[in-house]
DNA sequence: TCCGGTTACGAAACCGCTTTACTAAAGCGT
DNA sequence: ACGCTTTAGTAAAGCGGTTTCGTAACCGGA
């Protein structure tokens, strides 16, 4: 492969000179200019890209670490950030540290070793202050979905609380009284700030909130199976749901459907996140829709201020939107007599 | 950041031990060593890769290259990649091209570049010759799922033929004659292929393949939605469909339940792919499977053979399986009616 | 003709690590 | 006590760029 010096030596100048027309902090007459342009196509020249890093500190790229690539929360929100740092010249690493906090310490170190000029961090298991401490360490960080309590950096989050709470006044409003809830494990932020936003709603409404209608501890779809299947079997069932994760909803409707339930007209269901496949579901689920594309290009965008030394806001909140689709209907009137 | 010469100073050695202590290239008596040790910890000192890759001239980097990392086929794949790769100490630059030819090339530079070692490729555009152009003077490509004709490199793909034979087998057996296809953009080898198991299987069970019946172009929900109407409007419908990829069967199923039409009672319908939202279906799709995970590991196991100089297969073929849900079933009377 | 200012470019140090080639000192057998 | 082999290291030259500092040549004006 040719290096600078090829291209200095056919062109007849130096490597400083080749450089510096590169990189245009110098202006050369046309005739050096067509030389050097000469001898870069003749050679097919291209920089290393290692050696341009090592001399300048900088990368020009950033990492993006995601709990798992597969999920398509994730998915979107990494296609997003990928595309949104691209346009940026910026190239990045992804990295899917499914949900080990060994691989979420080895891609934190990545940064450190200056693989990245920066890094956008997702996780979705609660901080024992392991990452927080790193975080605290390291420069250039941002955290986007889900909370590291502890740390200051930059944070983009969804409006979470008011999106659960959209959810709840939506069920209420079609006349259910009996709200069954479907959170997913403690100590995340998004879990606490949609149970607020469930409970704000049925307070402001006047409606006691059952503790047997309320089951968390996870977001796999299996618990929300058997946590539906249990709320089906109670003397007084829930007449509706409120899943605060599609994957939860993906949960409960697995559980209604064996136990011959059908949506909306035994029982209504809303999810939150409205990823692709809600829309497959029979009936198409009704949802709160997380903005995941601009949660991925904000998410960029305030990493670059961050590498640009601008000091973004330390703290976005995005909003969320109601989508109305088939999977909520009025309660039964076998319902009221129950 | 403590540099290696740091370290050499604190430890009263020079880097040369230093960086041979490190690289296991030499034997050190225990009081050295732990004096090399203790300075490591006390500057907290970690070697600097791009400099490493500058002077070695190896990465421990692979890249992966998906048309679209949101497409759970891709995302799953990748994630399962990346599993692999990690494994084998080697970090890995995605890349999402969104299907356009330009960062496709991109993304081959950046190999070119000694950004990476090496990078499996994948493609979903037929390609005119640019790709294999420039991946005839690359090495250590591996090319997945999708064929890029005309270049000599390992290539890892389905027995796309036997899957599709397999499934329309399956169709005649449930006692289907009038078998729709739904095939993807013209040019490509998996849609090439599936389309020709299809036409064994017809051909060899006697059955004439109607020219009305078959409806290819494209992967888009959209148009398989559409040609699904115009099944149904024919004056003598399908009484099955064989969509040639979950997609398309994503599409069917919109088709048939705008117009009314149930599965599998009065039509049936079998995917290609059995990506998991295909069991979120109503009914649950039958499909042939795809083994992705084995795509994505063998991937990158292949793509590591190559870097280590061996010679890999340059074709391998990975088996598909059936898997039987509740889209498929017997065609009704009133069809052998009509 | 000489001076000061451009113009056009180069030498060399540096980024942080690896690796080749080499050596001082210790250990060992006789 | 001497030569030979280990042992335990080191100096220096890269890897391929960037950057700071500097200068030779030319040019116009007095």
């Amino acid at each position: 492969m040719a290096t600078i010096h090829d291209v200095a030596q056919d062109a007849g100048v130096s490597p400083t000179t080749v450089s510096r027309y590169l990189n245009n902090r110098i202006e050369l007459p046309p005739s050096t200019a067509g030389r050097i342009d000469a001898a870069i196509a003749k050679l097919d020249y291209r920089p290393n890209l290692l050696a341009k890093r090592l001399s300048t500190g900088k990368t020009e790229a950033v990492g993006l670490v995601t709990p798992e690539i597969r999920e398509p929360f994730f998915a979107e929100l990494a296609s997003a950030f990928e595309d949104e740092a691209d346009r940026h010249g910026y190239t990045v690493f992804m990295s899917s540290t499914r949900s080990d906090r060994e691989r979420e310490i080895a891609s934190l170190e990545r940064l450190h070793d200056r693989h990245v000029d920066g890094l956008l961090m997702m996780t979705n298991t609660p901080d024992d202050g392991t990452l927080a401490n790193l975080i605290g360490k390291r420069k250039n960080v941002v955290i986007v979905d889900e909370d590291i309590p502890g740390v200051s950096v930059p944070r983009l989050f969804v409006e979470n609380t008011e999106g659960a709470y959209v959810a709840t006044r939506h069920l209420i409003e079609a006349g259910h009284r009996r709200i069954a809830y479907l959170g997913g494990p403690h100590g995340l932020l998004t879990v606490t700030e949609r149970r607020e936003g469930f409970l704000m709603a049925m307070n402001e409404a006047g409606i006691a909130v059952r503790p047997e209608y309320v089951a968390m501890g996870s977001f796999a779809p299996e618990l929300a199976r058997i946590a539906t299947r249990k709320f089906l079997e109670l003397p007084l069932p829930p007449t509706a749901i409120f899943a605060s994760s599609d994957y939860l909803a993906i949960g409960a409707v697995m559980g209604l459907k064996e136990a011959g339930v059908s949506v909306p007209d035994d029982i209504s269901l809303i999810g939150f996140d409205d990823m692709p496949f809600g829309a497959l579901l029979t009936p198409p689920l009704t949802a709160i829709r997380q903005p995941v594309e601009q949660l991925g290009r904000q998410g960029f965008q305030t990493l670059l201020a961050l590498l640009n030394g601008e000091a973004p806001p330390l703290l976005t909140r995005l909003p969320v939107e109601l989508i109305v689709r088939q999977s909520v209907g009025a309660p039964t009137q076998k319902d009221f007599i129950a």
